[in-house]
DNA sequence: TAAAATCTTTGATCGAGATCAAAATTGTTA
DNA sequence: TAACAATTTTGATCTCGATCAAAGATTTTA
């Protein structure tokens, strides 16, 4: 994707005058990455945030003993660490490209001045930090509520969205057993049981929703109801 | 705490003019509220966010059977909701007084408005927003890496500070469970295990500090490292 | 200050899911 | 397309922490 193209698909520069779009490509700087490129690492000095034009970057902790936990995917057209040059200033996970991918780099100071001038993009910046907030208190209540196979189909559900029959994982499975809070193996019974249970069906990535209603019910579950 | 008091004292209004300061007072009501009264619902729209002016408030989130999950307890001087007046306009979990408490409203259109003239307010927003992501960020690795008793440790080094040799807890045990991810009963154990262990003294709500090295190490610990 | 209500602790049991090990499948590169 | 690497699946075991039940302890209210 161009420059100018993903900056304006963004939603964090969304409804910005044309002569800032235009010093927003000016202060950016892009970046080709091939698959498996660290961006950054948590605790580094946070010196700008970026948005994806090309690729996806996965956003992960590490635990001491090198386990990973993916808390976040970026996507083409998503911005990502803005959030970092506020609060104490260092990146506070890892980013690292989960296919070959491209970003546009935006320097932190550049980008304040650029706040302290215009107030839209501000404003842009509370909605889509409230957003991302409101997506992790949903994470902390899952973790906390919410079994494996409830985690799962919610978040098959809500790939599917109202209409698909047959969605298509954007990432590998691994991935996503860690974006869900689990490892490959449980993810892996989970698929099959919910497969023998004739909810889905699964093939390699592409799955078929069966039956969107028990999914649903599923999803809604806590752990001991049932 | 005065109402005017109550606003310098927010780390949101930091910084702003004085007149800017008359302003918020003028379009903020004060609320009284006795123990266990509850502000808002998940899922309500959300019409505006809040500065508490005494006592505590415990943000939380409700299972479908009833149990609960406090994701955040907001003390004097703090804000809370001001995320959920942006996103999709509806207040994201639960909010109530877990004692005797009085708390300022602010209306979500006029404060809009009063977003929209001036820079600070929402720089300083986005500041508390991005702590806030990332408050969140860690529970989720906790919840993910470490077992209850490095939680544990980590919120009692966390509020010992680094001097401290005796703290108090400024919740109840019950309460603090629920904002470890757990329940009761475990927290209970947990914290028996760290007195036989002398890593810790407990009496009521007071807890001696015996051995901060000890309990910092248990705190990076993840879960099958010894 | 008695008694009612709430909170905390202790005991016993049980299950979801992590771990370890290995086989099977899929993808990649020479 | 053979050979290598990486990912996914299956099997067996084991542990942390939830649940259920009940007894103490503390706080509130009459």
């Amino acid at each position: 994707m161009e420059n100018r193209a993903a900056i304006k698909k963004c939603p964090l520069f969304a409804g910005v005058t044309d002569q800032d779009l235009d010093r927003l490509e000016e202060v950016c700087r892009r970046r080709e990455l091939s698959k498996g490129e660290v961006l950054f690492s948590q605790g580094e000095p946070a010196v700008g945030f970026y948005v994806v034009t090309d690729g996806k970057i996965k956003i992960y902790k590490l635990s001491p003993d090198g386990k990973e936990r993916i808390l976040h995917i970026v996507h083409e057209g998503e911005s990502f660490a803005e959030a970092a040059i506020f609060a104490d200033g260092l990146y506070p996970a890892f980013a690292e490209s989960v296919s070959p991918a491209a970003v546009l780099f935006f320097p932190k100071k550049e980008f304040l001045n650029l706040l302290k001038e215009h107030s839209q993009i501000p404003i842009n910046m509370i909605a889509g930090l409230s957003r991302f907030l409101r997506q992790f208190a949903t994470q902390i209540e899952d973790l906390t509520f919410k079994d494996v196979p409830a985690r799962l189909a919610r978040y098959l559900v809500d790939l599917a969205g109202d209409e698909a029959e047959t969605i298509q994982l954007p990432i590998s499975k691994s991935q996503l057993a860690s974006r869900l809070g689990t490892v490959s193996e449980t993810l892996s019974r989970t698929l099959r049981k919910l497969s023998d249970d004739d909810l889905i069906r699964v093939r390699g990535k592409d799955i078929d929703i069966l039956d969107r209603d028990r999914l649903e019910d599923l999803a809604e579950s806590t752990r001991e109801s049932f």
